[in-house]
DNA sequence: CTTTTATATGAACAATTAATCATATGATAA
DNA sequence: TTATCATATGATTAATTGTTCATATAAAAG
């Protein structure tokens, strides 16, 4: 009898994992913030303003592309709060707004050089 | 003056976010797992594994959907690396294989209860 | 061998997303 | 006020993604 058949074990862990699984509505919010941070350019973003604020034209020099292409970035960042600009003069200064976030890509990073 | 004109300090900054810039290729693997975790029923998968391996039949059972739909999210989160399958007669077993994104998955959770 | 069970796959379509371009806004300087 | 600089926005189009349905495979049972 493989352990595939053993039923009874099966049907606990799902009764278990069923009791822990969080709710659709978190599941949802999990996900959106996963989005906004899983597309390259937008994870340079956020590694760009790790060290502290900057404004819009030095955020397009460190990630490449064109102003408004940032611009949209930033704005799919900004919806799912994980970053937040302030106006200073003519200058618009974004900055981290969601630090967990940060902890995570940190963690992501440092987990690619391990073999899992 | 205010902190947005003193350009020497955001071209400290941004020099320094450059010095620790991950690699394009890095951002993209990191990109990669994160969107392989941004979807809600795909996140459902995994913390429905994360108490041991389960059947897909039990899988189903325990996301909704139907059987092809969850076939299908089951090889996009094995295509990342984040759960494997081995068979077991006709039922084939999934479990984690990256348990760093079961970690990052239940931070993700923590933090939603709290302000940011 | 044929049937049944468990899972995977491919094609088709809809929905979402990203990139680009042109233009708009808002603040300042002249 | 007008011109200029910094950034945002909307429309368009292209690419990617998710879902469904029908079918294929692989193992086991009969």
């Amino acid at each position: 009898m493989t352990a595939c058949n053993r039923e009874e074990l099966h049907e606990e862990r799902l009764k278990e994992a069923l009791k822990n699984m969080p709710t659709d509505g978190q599941l949802e919010e999990m996900a959106a913030r996963f989005k906004a941070i899983s597309e390259p350019s937008r994870l340079k973003i956020l590694f760009a303003l790790s060290g502290g604020e900057l404004c819009v034209e030095h955020i397009v020099q460190a990630v490449g592309g064109n102003q408004s292409a940032v611009s949209h970035q930033l704005k799919t960042l900004k919806a799912a709060r994980v970053v937040k600009g302030r106006r200073a003069g003519k200058k618009i200064l974004y900055s981290i707004s969601d630090w967990h976030v940060i902890t995570i890509t940190e963690l992501a990073k440092e987990h690619l050089n391990c073999d899992e």
